[in-house]
DNA sequence: GGCATATAATGAAAGCTTTCAAGGACTGAC
DNA sequence: GTCAGTCCTTGAAAGCTTTCATTATATGCC
């Protein structure tokens, strides 16, 4: 591959000038430019971005860790991320940490040797960032948090509005005159788990609905732990009415598990999720869900790590976004009062009258 | 961040020794080596990929070229990829193509300049990857093909049997007694699509079925595309009892065009997919699809490459891995003979008798 | 103990770029 | 025509590692 030595040769000029022609970090004058130009569109040249990152003790790539680009979720993240990064110049290095701490931090220490000019990271279970980021940015490499925050986070971020968005959800679902809710949280220690519970209980609370610990399960992000915890929901005496998932993926586990039971959806159960995945649409019956903005996110993240990197070193940044209740058909009113006993349930008198489905949130 | 000078005066040893410790390129005696692994402890220093990059003229990186994060196929590839490169101490540096051409072309022209390992692409639509892989080949980079093949590729591929896939496909849609079968093909410019659509029409002329061209349609590869060309069949006068999608985003986008319509599935018309992405058995009706083995694709290229770099410069290697036919329900026997003209249609004397939803391939 | 040989450790060069100090060419004014 | 001051251009150093030729040390044998 062509280097600048060579390059300099044909144009008859020194390495200096090569270089300040392709940075524009000197005034050269024009025959000169011409001919190094000429030189570089003849040969193909690229600089090696190698040696150029070594130099700058910098490169153009952008370290994006994430879970696993297999949940649905995460490729918006990663793709608005990419977009406005590629825009700019900057390219994506991802690194899936499939929700293992220590692949997490493997990770992060090797791709701090790539000298990168930023990191997005959605921090896996257990993760503690903290200490890493701290290294990095004493490296003067900008961190951003995306989705879920690290125990004692205090860098930038940029998350959805979870327990805002969580507390419409609940909120909807007991207006259809639900009082026997459950949820399938996700991980707990994920930040995003806790504040969908939070938005959850808070609804409760406001019409003094109380239920039992039992009525809240905890499961991975996915089909499968959905699946499964609905499964245990279901086969409860004082069987819950209606089921706020964690997220999407758990929601069609709970889906599943609603058809292997025999259980139809939503005249026997009701279910609402979390994240308006692409294919929440597909699903027998349509799920309604919280929407997030998935792609935002990315982009959001993307544009704070370069404007870091361009020197910006104003105070950390936490962007919240706004989350939307997405309705479909998975939330109907309840059945007629079920048989048997509602053990371990304590509903209040003051539950909402059942109305007919709403259209508007 | 430590360097290997600080190491080396750290330990009382030479610059050269703590590259030997490092690498195990020579004989260390034990009392320097474990001098210096003490100072490496001590300071945690990590190598500069940067520098050895440079200097081996090899980074650990393999570049992945993919189109689109977000269409749920390429993610599981990505992830079988990432797997197997990881357990071997690679990192994957994830490009989106966007499906464009010219996007392609800057990353791989990019790409090069960082050095990697090697490259496993999943060629954009009117990709003419040959000339840029030669030139990637000559520098000692090799570079595997997945999933779809440029035109006159002739190095190293991973993809799955389209061919034989649809062929099934087809055929267990016909021994439902269909006889007016349409297809809604990916790009055609991509060999998977092409192989797909062959098998398509092996299975229909063993069949004696001749099929006017308006009922085999193009389209994107996603939702959106399967949306419109359904709606367009939908339309037509002689409206075909199935269709076979070209993947399962565009049967997503047919279901939805379904629905629209107010036709059911699989009472009014068959539909059957191709990938058996995650969410086929979530759709209404649950989709039946040809499965296909993205993460083995991504772990078999990711292998080959492996190999390659490692000093296997044997003949190119094409590996074609089998499909599978998933029956779930989105597939029934035609309903009676529409009314209203055939317009178009041929169907030929010899159709097998209609019979009730068979179990098996 | 001394010499030849095998084994360890070292220092410097190279890989490709950026950057900085320094030198060269040119302009304008007197 | 000279001198000061600009403006361009240059060459060398630096960034961090690997590798090779070289020197230093250890081993074995007589």
């Amino acid at each position: 591959m062509a280097n600048m030595k060579q390059i300099a040769k044909m144009a008859g000029v020194s390495l200096g000038t090569v270089s300040h022609v392709l940075n524009s970090s000197a005034r050269v004058r024009e025959p000169l430019r011409k001919r190094v130009m000429e030189a570089v569109e003849a040969v193909g040249y690229q600089p090696s971005q190698l040696a150029r990152g070594l130099r700058r003790d910098k490169t153009n790539m952008i370290g994006m860790v994430i879970p696993d680009v297999t949940n649905p979720f995460f490729p918006a993240v990663v793709r608005g991320a990419e977009d406005i990064a590629f825009a700019n110049g900057y390219r994506l290095m991802l690194c899936n940490t499939d929700n293992d701490h220590a692949k997490e931090i493997v990770h992060l220490n090797e791709l701090r040797t790539y000298l990168p000019s930023g990191l997005i990271v959605i921090p896996s279970n257990f993760s503690d960032l903290t200490a890493q980021a701290a290294s990095y940015r004493k490296a003067g490499t900008a961190v951003v948090c995306v989705d879920r925050l690290p125990r004692d986070w205090n860098g930038d971020s940029v998350t959805a509005d979870n327990e805002k968005g969580a507390y419409e959800a609940t909120n909807y679902v007991l207006r259809q005159g639900h009082t026997r809710l459950a949820m399938i949280t996700g991980p707990r220690h994920l930040t995003n788990s806790q504040n969908r519970l939070e938005g959850f209980k808070r609804a409760l609370q406001e019409k003094h609905l109380h239920i039992g610990p039992e009525y809240v399960q905890e499961a991975s992000f996915d089909k499968h732990g959905g699946y499964l915890k609905a499964l245990m929901l279901l086969r409860m005496i004082g069987r819950p009415t209606a089921i706020f998932a964690g997220n999407d993926m758990i929601a069609f586990g709970a889906l599943l598990a609603f058809r292997e039971a025999g259980l139809r959806c939503p005249e026997d159960i009701s279910l609402i999720g979390f994240d308006n995945l692409d294919l929440a649409e597909m699903t027998s019956p349509p799920l309604s869900s919280v929407s997030q903005p998935g792609y935002q996110m990315g982009t959001a993240a993307a544009q704070i790590l370069i404007d870091r990197v361009r020197g910006d070193h104003g105070p950390a940044k936490h962007i919240v976004l706004e989350t939307a209740l997405k309705i479909r058909d998975s939330v109907g009113v309840p059945a007629e009062e079920q048989q048997g006993a509602v053990r371990g349930t304590r509903t209040s008198g003051v539950a909402t009258p059942p109305r007919r489905r709403a259209s508007t949130v």
